[in-house]
DNA sequence: TAAGATTGATCGGTCAATCTTG
DNA sequence: CAAGATTGACCGATCAATCTTA
């Protein structure tokens, strides 16, 4: 179910689109910020990916447009991802009709109770995740170190 | 959770096993067949792979001794995929750790009813995949057309 | 021609190595 | 040297085109 869904939404998102799913999700984070920027190992601990896949993904997606890499913030060894208006106007665009595809393909056919308890496993088996890391998984930020 | 939990079953099986997660899937259509070979055509429909990716698949797998293809079933432009003597091996290695990896993730962090209600919801999303179909999906069988 | 299957180009992802600066 | 980040090589997946035979 889950390999097979997965492949539906990216599909749907694909095709009214031109944005993958992990383009879709890049879109987001960075749109999530007040001013559309982020650092880039700060982007990959948000979205759980390592560092040289969000490396690669961030070059494919400067190759379109979709955000640019500015170099020199306050920390000279380190750069900023920028999400630009032609990204901003891409997410824009795509957003309803994933959210729609969402709805279709998963919410509409579950009841309330349903989705509460997908909810609930859901956070219990990330919990899990979080309780067994693996050796390179950065560990997130707490609260009290 | 669902891409943090792929990927982290993935990485498990990858670590004890030199199998990903597509060859495990191969090689266990494979043996649940009773001769251990199986059409292309009929693997990918099994599996819910595009003909191509199942084509590109078997080949790498060829190449490491995991399955070979045969020439000349009883139709002429079709070939069979054979499971080997290594890639039963391979997989009778790796599978006791995975499912202790799956029961460690999922199983034992969730109570029967939730474990229940998961099997409930992932029948339910199936089937409405199934009920919209894709363009190039082929239908699977039917018990009267 | 259509069905069965494979191939080539290209995008997506991981691992190990590398480059630069604190 | 350690942290931030990028690069290169290679495996994985999709799309469109191709090859062979019923």
């Amino acid at each position: 179910m889950q390999m097979q869904l997965t492949a539906r939404l990216a599909r749907a998102l694909a095709d009214d689109s031109d944005l993958s799913y992990p383009d879709y999700e890049v879109l987001v984070a960075l749109t999530d910020q007040p001013d559309g920027r982020q650092r880039p190992g700060e982007l990959a601990r948000m979205l759980g990916w390592e560092k040289s896949r969000l490396s690669h993904h961030v070059s494919r997606m400067a190759r379109r447009g979709l955000v640019s890499r500015v170099r020199c913030p306050s920390d000279q060894r380190g750069s900023l991802v920028v999400v630009t208006d032609e990204g901003v106007a891409a997410i824009t665009a795509a957003a309803p009709g994933h959210v729609d595809a969402v709805r279709r393909y998963v919410v509409d056919l579950l009841s309330p109770a349903e989705l509460d308890s997908l909810a609930a496993i859901s956070a219990t088996v990330l919990a899990g995740l979080r309780a067994d890391p693996c050796p390179d998984d950065e560990p997130a930020e707490e609260g009290a170190p």
